[in-house]
DNA sequence: CTGCTATGGTCATTGGGCTAGACCATTGAC
DNA sequence: GTCAATGGTCTAGCCCAATGACCATAGCAG
């Protein structure tokens, strides 16, 4: 979308363009509120804004996008009946993030999940793969501040007691790890691997037990790093992955079943 | 840019968007001509067309592109005054790819390498990661079909008499090999890289001796493929593209020295 | 209770970018 | 010489989005 430099793993972007045609499909030219909606999708699934937390005001987001507010109040609207948010007027009003709009509602995954599951196949399948490399790359550079960053997201996410200060730890220690391979294309990779995960999901599922048990890999893959132990970070990143992506597919399978989707 | 769901490692795309800010950069609305520029460019410089091949007419890529003529007239016309162009007119006419327009003058490297040259190592960090990768899990998923395709895209090559032919194979035997992961992410990632890093350059060098030296190790990358070796496959493509780096790296350097830039 | 203020809600106007289509100009093939 | 395919140009119109003003609402401070 911009002129930065980067790497858009967008869930619907446009992966498959130059995959085939030779100059690709036809031209789609995205709606203005489109692209807000996905960013402020995104940043609500990756927990930049938690549930109860209020987004920017409309004004505000508008200055800081360097868009009109009409754009931004659409955005703003199928946001919230897309049932993210919820928006109150007057005073100190907003849109506020609504807590349950998660995957545990069957009416999310079977809305978003169902649908183009092969995409989400082919997404979790690459995450296997490159989440690993960064993991091991990241364990071969690391600089020491690399590993106090790391060290850092770790505690927060000790900390962090609820659902949402687990999410967005779990953000921040693994753009810490993505960060220690000084590779700015890696980085932008696995932020969109991660946000295109949950995109449309919300998060991914969520139990004290599975907590731990991401808690605990996330010590190990730490400590592999701190150990520049790049083939023992690939593995552990390789299980942690692969333990988050079957949580998704036994909630999947669990809602097929329930409604009876094909 | 589209809606179909993908992975855009736009070299001047949005990589650093989700790496920094909460929300991102403002919004750059995207001309059309824009776009229709992007994929020209990318087209020429993945070899899609070759030097003295005729692209589409304007109307013909109108259609194709779903758009209308104007965007299109705008985006060849910045094309040829680009110096990748020339356009003719009266019957038979049409945009033309022009010859050496690729990295043989300074003035292309001046123009794009040398700014933004931390941009392209970060790039080609990244392929050297990514790539064998991509080769080792080829090697280890690849049907019969895809060795297939794989033989057919490197006898091409070996038919291939001069540098444009030679660019094509290469860009199909890539594309072969990708294929051969079943994954339409790891396809997209890998195309993407491979135009980002051709993409403002035109081509890698070339020289005979060079073009043997990577026929060679096709047929090596191809063959460890062929026996479903995954880790030598990683390690010839490691080396492949560790090669044509270096060669870009060198040409840099080269022109550095001549035109004193610093 | 009474303002004040920050916020969303609405509207009319304006401008720009893009589309659609017609028509002209040019050139090579036959 | 004729014709057809192509680029070159122009116009009318549409739709999106920006702009800016104003209204409605609700909490907060006094």
């Amino acid at each position: 979308m911009s002129g930065a430099g980067g790497l858009d793993l967008d869930m619907f972007g446009e992966l498959d363009r130059n995959a085939a045609e030779p100059l690709g499909d036809r031209l789609v030219s995205r709606n203005v509120a489109d692209q807000i909606l996905d960013r402020l999708v995104t940043a609500v699934a990756l927990g930049v804004y938690v549930p109860g937390q209020r987004l920017p005001a409309e004004r505000d987001l508008a200055a800081m996008l360097g868009v009109s507010r009409t754009g931004v109040r659409e955005a703003l609207h199928r946001l919230a009946e897309a049932g993210y948010t919820e928006v109150r007027r007057g005073r100190h009003g907003g849109s506020f993030v609504l807590s349950g709009w998660g995957p545990g509602s069957a009416e999310m995954v079977g809305r978003h999940l169902l649908p183009n599951w092969d995409r989400f196949e082919a997404l979790f399948d690459a995450r296997r793969l490159i989440e690993p490399m960064i993991a091991r790359t990241a364990a071969e550079r690391r600089t020491k501040a690399d590993a106090r960053d790391i060290a850092s997201a770790l505690a927060q996410y000790g900390e962090a007691g609820d659902r949402e200060g687990s999410r967005r730890a779990d953000e921040l220690f693994h753009r810490a790890v993505a960060a220690a391979t000084h590779n700015p294309v890696l980085v932008g990779l696995s932020t969109q691997i991660r946000s295109r995960v949950s995109l449309n999901l919300g998060a991914e599922p969520y139990t004290a037990r599975i907590r731990d048990k991401a808690a605990h890999q996330h010590e190990q893959l730490a400590g592999a790093i701190q150990a520049r132990d790049g083939e023992l970070a690939a593995a552990i990143a390789g299980e942690h992955f692969v333990l988050t992506e079957r949580m998704i597919r036994d909630l999947v399978r669990r809602v097929r079943k329930e409604g009876g989707q094909p």
